[in-house]
DNA sequence: CCGGTAGGCGAAAACGTTTACGTAATTAAA
DNA sequence: TTTAATTACGTAAACGTTTTCGCCTACCGG
């Protein structure tokens, strides 16, 4: 469109060659501070920014990351890439945005169009259709890569988590205080370590204070709103639980529609309590008992430990960081 | 990391030229069907994939859009990235992400560090800070940009929109059929078309039902939540509204607290009705009553706007699309 | 006066594509 | 049979940077 106003352009007007510009616009220590200054007022004056493609095909650098998600419409993943765009801005940092939908063809289709220098790094929540080790595994020797959240484990990468395991074993805990005895489980995230992580805290809550699990008390997740509804209303005709614990935001919804249609009460009749990052969780009718993650300071730490790994700096801990989740206890777990 | 895998290499092992590779690749009319067969098992067999940076440089196109926003943590941001990126993937294009966090010049900033080819186009939802339309009238000679529902009016841009005048006199003529005379006006985006749209249907509600309208009874968003709660609750206290109208869904919790806090029933004492794209509406206490935008199909409206004038396709209608909003009425407000 | 050593800069290659243009061989038209 | 057109491919330049290497000047110690 505009004229175009390169290196070559700036060279001209300043009657020094392509490569003291290319070396006075990257601060080299070869070049004067007099004739830096001369570059950078004509650079400022003609509004010259470098060409990136140019640039990262001669370096080999991009300054972007890639971040690979389930889904961005989602709260958690959304107040994720809120943090890690932050962090990215500070480092000066772009960032490109690809959607999964929870499949793993998509998500290894996805990554692979990555390897071939369109990006210096990924960050990545895996998808939970299945769990592919074997790919992530020669993945990792390709590029540099952050798990955040929904991670691979025994790999030699950085996974930036959360203490699924504790804060589950707590809420059911909470549960049991309250009362509880036929705790029914609502299960996401089956493949995943983060949803064997929250599952077990509650099966070892359970044994720890000497209830039996029962396993009609689970329903198992399925892409099927209509669907969870109608495991979960059976689950509460059939099986009389007195609490649903929800592993996952997605079971809200027809878990209160559930309760509604068939006239139970919370959380007189049943408790609920469930993970989630909504922000209206108080607001609920019952206000809702939840267990939040830390989502957007996840998405930071997973871009800071990134960007200290594309710089070159020591990661002073170890591979893996632990963020802590709140248990927020209110009127659906009423006690 | 791994041994580079080019075009250079893909003519060297079959014994052809560099560009009758790159033409197969591309499947030129120029290259027989034979040789593009060669190429192309080839090419899959060493997992070949081009270079972006390269052809970037060499083609000028990137096939790269930027979206710049706001914020991704909002409920309709997220769910119109969503749409955006699906779009994006159809026709084969990567989506850079950029939050303004309603600051202007992080906004110039940001979109003039696209001029320089990083990207084909752009799509945006403008900050609410400033109505500066010397920059981007300037700007869309630049670069093909599209608007979606914070908009730039009068520009050669094309704009995805929602029929915010009719939905808000819509909304207020409900709460008018609800018995409502003092109806509040929560004022969001008061700088921008959306916003002044909005107050717009509100004000020809009232002249039309013979209503007047009471200056008091408009509170101004500010970004500071305490603040706003503050206002709404001394609104509530002095002005005894009978109803609250607000045009953005960050008034909603706010509001609700505030409710709570003075000991005002939702509906009987003041009713409440909100611009929301929260999935959780119908279940707060009281289920709020919403107008919900159509997100996720702006999202794809405007991406699929911009693809079409990136691949020269003419855009068969005008240059402004407007999409219809829903007012669903819940408890909040109780008729 | 000579050798060495910085400091400051330029020439040119390289990164991996795309593409304008040229050319040879084959086919179609005259 | 000659000419024109078509098909299929190659040569080489170009895109805008970064970076290696080398050159020249000035300066300093001996």
């Amino acid at each position: 469109m505009a004229e175009a106003v390169n290196i070559k352009r700036l060279a001209q007007e300043l009657n020094i060659s392509i490569a003291t510009v290319s070396k006075a616009l990257n601060d080299s220590y070869e070049i004067s501070q007099k004739t830096k200054n001369r570059v950078w007022n004509l650079a400022k004056e003609l509004n010259y920014t470098p060409n990136p493609a140019a640039s990262n095909l001669r370096s080999n650098k991009t300054k972007t990351v890639a971040v690979v998600i389930p889904c961005v419409a989602n709260n958690f993943f959304s107040l994720s890439i809120k943090g890690i765009e932050e962090i990215a801005r500070q480092y000066g940092y772009h960032v490109l945005i690809y959607q999964t939908h929870e499949n793993i063809e998509a998500e290894i289709a996805f990554t692979n169009s990555l390897l071939n220098g369109r990006v210096d790094g990924i960050l990545t929540s895996v998808s939970s259709s299945e769990y592919n080790s074997e790919y992530y595994t020669n993945l990792v020797k390709k590029i540099p890569l952050v798990f955040f959240d929904r991670v691979y484990e025994n790999l030699d990468a950085v996974r930036v988590t959360t203490d699924d395991y504790e804060i589950a074993f707590q809420a059911t805990e909470h549960l049991i205080e309250c009362g509880c005895t036929r705790i029914a489980y609502l299960f996401g995230l089956e493949n995943l370590p983060a949803g064997k992580a929250r599952f077990a805290g509650y099966l070892d809550a359970l044994k720890t204070h000497g209830i039996a699990f029962i396993e009609q008390l689970v329903v198992k997740y399925h892409d099927d709103e209509e669907f969870n509804l109608q495991q979960i209303k059976e689950l509460l005709e059939k099986h009389k639980p007195d609490a649903l614990f929800s592993s996952i935001e997605e079971f809200i919804i027809p878990a209160y529609r559930a309760c509604r249609e068939l006239s139970l009460q919370i959380p007189n009749d049943v408790k609920v309590l469930s993970f989630s990052n909504l922000s209206t969780a108080a607001l609920l009718n019952p206000s809702l008992t939840t267990i939040s993650q830390p989502a957007f300071e996840i998405g930071r730490e997973a871009a800071k430990c990134l960007f200290k790994i594309l710089n070159n700096k020591q990661l002073d801990d170890e591979q893996n960081i632990i963020l802590k989740s709140v248990l927020s206890k209110r009127e659906s777990t009423g006690c």
